[in-house]
DNA sequence: TGCCATATTGAACGAACGGTCAATAGCGCG
DNA sequence: CGCGCTATTGACCGTTCGTTCAATATGGCA
């Protein structure tokens, strides 16, 4: 009765590719052990044969996840630029829009980020790669706090790398939320809350409403 | 064989109840009818008799969960602030340490969220919340944008709205996946980014920060 | 008191799930 | 060709789940 043979490392991810076909489709709780081996045209005693465990594919898939998705990088048009407000916020930009770029991939990470609360190894894992995006972002928030000390006054790197991290995954649950979110326009609203400041208007007593033209000051490269 | 007979609305409290503990201890997955029975000292069947369905238990805990949760309130010391920016900035953080002040409930919502999309009737829920959470932020962000149309250009009030309310689930993403997070130092960072502009430092001339060493972050991968 | 609508019980059912396993066919190798 | 390792199959098991339902106790009311 056995079907031709394939080579083990094909075989682990033909079933991965189904699991991930799967949760897309369906979330998390749509990957059953049969499914999963009819979608990949196999029989579900072989999906076991090679993962041993539900529970040890669901984690091979989040790893494939992980592993597939972009990670953060800082390129060399971001790294010219001058003032470190200014890096740090064009880096923002991109990773909000590259997020909301992908919602579906998004939605599958929140719901391993969900299922990671109940089930101690997915949580370990996602910690770690919590981790490791925020890492990259620190050295940016520290060249921020050196720049601007007043204005920090203290807010250590951490802090500032955790506020950074969590608008942009304020932004990426919005886009999973309303896919057809006007990213553009998300942007702007963000950039006029956070950038503009660097060009202040002369301090007046009430920073309020621009008195006649206002001209703008050319953005810093 | 049957117990004491209870009135009707104190029974479905009390199975509401018991689901609300059993989803705050392991999850929605772990609401089951018999679990819930137990939970609450009666038999399964009396918990199908209230609700019908486990799907309409589910549901009613939800709206008991949305009813129960303090909603958005504008206080006195907040509408005494002059300046709309910085009105709309202290309601975000009023936003932000309440949020954070019950990540259990706040992982529940984010459970609910995450349900939603693969449940259209839980999902229809959830988005009247956000419409309705959204537009109680509307005002301000529309007394904002009056205030300083030259900053927030070709940025509407709906753009703006959702900028604020999301880094507010930015926020509650970060305490609902680390409980110990220090929310001090998270609203100096996010003040330090959002507000401290409005009382800039008198300008000198270069608010680049290339004056001394400078840091070379380190790139990242 | 007797009666009836109904709140309550828990056994039972069917479906779905994760996992086991004996049987079997494909393939490399002597 | 024939042997042996192993990939592969699908029936099967035990468990858990949502739901059904006949039986029964309860409390209000005539």
């Amino acid at each position: 009765m056995p079907g031709t043979k394939v080579s083990e490392p094909l075989r682990r991810q033909q079933i991965i590719n189904a699991a991930f076909e799967l949760a897309i489709d369906g979330g998390l709780n749509a990957i059953t052990i049969r499914d999963v081996a009819q979608r990949a045209e196999m029989s579900s005693g072989l999906v076991i044969f090679h993962f041993g465990t539900k529970d040890q594919l669901v984690l091979a898939l989040l790893e494939w996840v992980l592993q597939t998705t972009t990670a953060l990088s800082v390129g060399p048009d971001i790294e010219a630029i001058g003032d470190p407000l200014e890096r740090l916020i064009a880096l923002l930009r991109q990773e909000m829009a590259r997020l909301s770029r992908e919602p579906q991939r998004i939605r599958l990470f929140f719901e391993f980020w969900s299922a990671g609360i109940w089930n101690s190894e997915i949580g370990n894992r996602m910690q770690r790669e919590l981790d490791r995006y925020r890492e990259a972002f620190r050295p940016m928030a520290e060249a921020v706090l050196l720049a601007d000390p007043a204005r920090f006054e203290g807010v250590s790197a951490a802090g500032l790398t955790a506020v950074t991290v969590s608008f942009i995954k304020g932004c990426a649950v919005q886009a999973m939320i309303e896919p057809q979110l006007d990213i553009r326009e998300f942007l702007a609203a963000a950039e006029g809350l956070l950038v503009k400041q660097l060009h202040p208007t002369p301090p007046t007593g009430r920073p309020s409403a621009s008195r006649g033209p206002r001209i703008l000051p050319a953005r810093v490269r």
